[in-house]
DNA sequence: GTGGTCTAGACCACG
DNA sequence: GTGGTCTAGACCACG
C-alpha cells in the first residue's frame, strides 16, 4: 500500500497508525496473534523503521498491540471503545 | 561569498537565487547530486532559514532543483530553457 | 555531565531522563520556563537528537514538560506526586 | 566465502574468527576503518547472527575489533602480539 | 532557530 | 530474527 509523502497530508506515521488501526479492528490482524514484523512493514509501505515504530507508540498508547523483544508484536484484546466504534462507523460509511 | 544587503541591492533570497543557479548552471553542483543542506548554506552566505528556504523555492519553482525530506536536495537533469541559456550567456558576456 | 555507554547500565535515554527529572524537580529548571533546547542538550550529554528527544517523550509521559513548536519545550506546573517525592527523597539521602 | 558445517570442522564461529582474525592481520580490514555489518557478515558467510556475534565476541576479546553501538566495529590499532605473529607464520607457512 | 518528521543503517538484548 | 537503542544528518512547519 502507498502512503501519501506529498505536503499538505498527515505525516507518514500518522497515515500509517490510521491503516494499521483499521486492520486491527477490522480484525485483519486478529487479537492475541502478532502483527508483521517492522522489517515487512518497512517495505510493505515503503517507509523507514523509525516511521514504522512511530506509528506503533501511538498504537501502545491506544492499548491496541503490546511489543516483546524477540518475539513480536501482538494485537491486545479489544475493549469496546466507543470513540474508535465511531471512527471505524464513518469509515464504513465513507466507503459506500 | 557574502550577499550584498544595503537597500538598493535586490533581496538576499533573490541574490541567494542568482548564485545557486548559476553554479548548478555552471556545473558546481552537478545533475542528480546533492545540494548543501539548508544549514551549510545559512552558514557560507551568512543568512537566515528562512532566506534559505525562499531562494530554494524559486528554485524549485524553476524546476532546477527537488527536496526529499530526510534525504536533501537533488540537483534536476536540465532541459532546454531558453530563458536561463539568455542569463547564463549575459553573465559570460559580463565577465569579460 | 557524562552518561554511562557501558553495556550492564541503563540506556542512555533513561539516564537522561533522570537527570532532567531531578533538575526540575530541585528546581534548576524552574516551572513555566522553557528548557535548554535539544542542540544544546545533545551537545551538554554528548548523545543524538534522538536519544534527547526519547528522553523528553518519556517527561511529556510523565507530565513534567510540554513542547512547542517554535518555540521551545516548557516546564509544566508540578502537581504533588508523591511517587516523585519519595524518589527525591531517596536520591537526597543517597548522597549523604 | 563457504565456511565447512560438517562434523569434524571446528565450530562456525571458531572459523568465523580465523577467517576475520586473518583479514585484519593482511590488511584486508584495515585499522582504524569499519568492519563489514553483522547482517552483511551474516550474508557473505551464510551464517546466523548470534555465530557472526559470537565470533566477533572473541574478537574483541582478542582486542582486535571494538563496536559501538550506532557506528559500527571497528579494527584496533595492532599491537605486537606474538600468538598472533606465530598464527600469521604458520598461515604464510601452509600457503607455500 | 525551535520542535516535528524522516531516512539509512549500525550494534544490543532477548528468544 | 524480533524488538530496543543509538548515530548522523537531512528537510518541514511554525514562530
Amino acid at each position: 500500500m502507498k502512503l501519501q509523502s506529498q505536503s499538505g497530508e498527515k505525516p507518514l506515521w500518522s497515515q500509517l497508525y490510521d491503516v494499521l488501526e483499521s486492520r486491527i479492528l477490522n480484525g485483519v490482524y486478529k487479537e492475541g496473534e502478532v502483527l508483521p514484523s517492522e522489517m515487512s512493514l518497512m517495505e510493505e509501505f515503503g517507509v523507514s523503521r523509525v516511521t514504522v515504530r512511530q506509528a506503533m507508540d501511538k498504537l501502545i498508547h491506544s492499548k491496541l498491540i503490546s511489543r516483546k523483544r524477540g518475539k513480536g508484536t501482538i494485537v491486545l484484546k479489544k475493549k469496546v471503545q466507543w470513540k474508535l466504534c465511531f471512527n471505524l462507523l464513518l469509515m464504513v460509511l465513507k466507503k459506500k
